[in-house]
DNA sequence: CAGCATCCGCTTTGATACTG
DNA sequence: CAGTATCAAAGCGGATGCTG
């Protein structure tokens, strides 16, 4: 990205952070850790492969990734966020819940990946009795099972396959993001096609913050 | 912008609000408050008319700026944030408190507005003695005076003449900034062409949160 | 196959000139 | 004052090719 040329901090962030892609590459890492760069690619729906290759050297330019050999037998590349990338975390946040108003129903173009549930279930959800004993709940929407487990007062979401957990639910992932959010009643939910087994109030724990 | 395509809140938000220029101008207007056309393009140097007339329609459409008819004598369109407008305020202070590292000396390119500091001050920096009588600092820096004043234990800056400031400052905004943000020393922003008038504990007073 | 680089058509941006 | 018009340059998206 050609510099703002501004001598204003947003203006100087966005000089780094403003090109098209760049923070929702940020957005993979920081969901998933250390990834390849076709794993990028995966998480990425949309991305040319070139631009993605172009918008690695600059955030590794930048101090924001940084490229690790892996190990053998894996031998391969993996990209990582350093911790200046890692402090991107807030902004991504503030993003993301400005945002809310704008995850309506899913469109026919939008793609959907299921780790992309990882972000918002850590940012914005809370378990409201953290003194019981933990929730787990399973979600079958997008590409792969996600499992979401709370955690010290808190919510997490990993890809997997819970043994037995209190609830399941398949559909969408609008109709899901409602449901786990609050925002859909699970009679409006079911009505719109979600398909939920378990125990309601175990998902009823969970609570925007 | 093309839409990214992704059911994901930060790829909806930055489908609004990712295109080059939209949170510069957002920036302005969180700042001035109602601008008119020109002073918006006089606080955004290097924006392309043309391109500031569409992102003006853009973000309109998006319901984040509305136009007003400004009444008589005046006759002219003022521009303004909506409330889902102000509402991207927590986005550009987590941006530019991610920004504070890349603010080092101002670049030789670098250009700079006066109200531009007052973002920052509202922002990031708070009065340590809350209870004490308010304390006025005149700043001369850039195209405008700018006056900072405490209130209620915060800081607020404005444009404007103080008429018995506890300090004045002078010289350019990265000594200023440095100084007003504790991470630059008097006798070192001295040593760098600040001029320095007053009472520094005054300056002290304020600090970064 | 992973990790790019190259090429090409299209869109966006930037600079400047012009207008009601 | 508040834009529109025009045109060149840069950036982006998609396809494909190359290399270890």
């Amino acid at each position: 990205m050609r510099s703002y040329g501004q001598y204003c901090g947003l203006a100087k962030a966005l000089d780094v952070v403003g090109d098209r892609w760049s923070l929702l590459i940020v957005r993979e890492m920081l969901t998933l850790g250390a990834l390849r760069y076709t794993d990028l690619r995966d998480g990425l729906p949309g991305i040319a492969t070139n631009l993605l290759a172009d918008r690695l050297r600059e955030l590794e330019q930048a101090g924001i990734v940084k490229r690790e050999e892996a190990p053998p037998p894996v031998a391969t590349t993996l990209f990582r966020l350093t911790p200046r990338g890692e402090a991107l975390e807030p902004v991504l946040e503030a993003l993301g819940r400005w945002a809310g108003p704008l995850m309506g129903a899913l469109g026919a173009r939008d793609a959907y990946r299921s780790h992309w549930l990882a972000l918002p279930v850590r940012l914005y959800l809370t378990d409201r009795q953290p003194n019981r004993r933990p929730v787990t709940i399973q979600v079958r929407s997008g590409d792969q099972p996600m499992v979401i487990e709370t955690v010290g007062g808190r919510a997490l979401a990993r890809p997997g396959t819970a043994t037995k957990p209190d609830a399941v639910l398949t559909g969408t992932p609008d109709l899901v993001m409602g449901v786990l959010s609050g925002r859909l009643g699970l009679p409006a939910a079911r009505a719109r096609g979600l398909s939920f087994q378990g125990d309601y109030a175990a998902v009823r724990r969970l609570q925007p913050r």
